[in-house]
DNA sequence: GCCAACGTTGGC
DNA sequence: GCCAACGTTGGC
């Protein structure tokens, strides 16, 4: 099972409303890169949920629950999005400031290609994110 | 507010 | 098809 880190403004769209929504359609990604990712997702893929900006965190897991399909909020057919649902929310947020310090986190796509809003996750990335995270899930 | 990274656009 | 100019994202 592949994992993936989805970005987002808090004050667009938090994890918070994600857990209140249940499950959302992952729309508005508009970079072929990432919509490459989108494409390779599977149902039951894990996703890292990041906030951008003013959160500079990783605050929690989603999952994917439906593949891509055509954006509905591109009008051009050109882009295409999938259904994630909430999962949980982590106790220890791990800011982009302690991704950067830890020598496995360091070499994330989160922090190699930074303005990429959906990007693959390694295992042993994984692995490390679930420790730091306190999460008993 | 600034700047680096990177994608897009348009002239040639 | 190249590349300069410009726009956007996101960290600082």
């Amino acid at each position: 099972m592949a994992c993936w880190l989805i970005k987002s403004e808090p004050d667009v769209y938090p994890l918070a409303q994600l857990e209140a929504e249940g499950q959302t359609a992952w729309t508005g990604v508009r970079n072929p890169t990432a919509r490459i990712n989108l494409r390779a997702m599977q149902v039951g893929d894990d996703l890292l949920y990041y906030h951008s900006n003013l959160g500079k965190a990783i605050v929690g897991m989603a999952t994917v629950v439906r593949t891509a399909y055509p954006d509905p909020t591109d009008e051009t057919g050109q882009w295409v999005c999938v259904d994630v649902a909430y999962r949980a929310t982590f106790p220890q947020p791990i800011t982009l400031t302690a991704v950067k310090a830890d020598h496995v986190l360091q070499g994330m796509e989160l922090v190699r290609q930074s303005r990429l809003s959906v990007c693959p996750v390694r295992q042993p990335e994984l692995d490390r994110v679930l420790a730091l995270s306190a999460w008993q899930g």
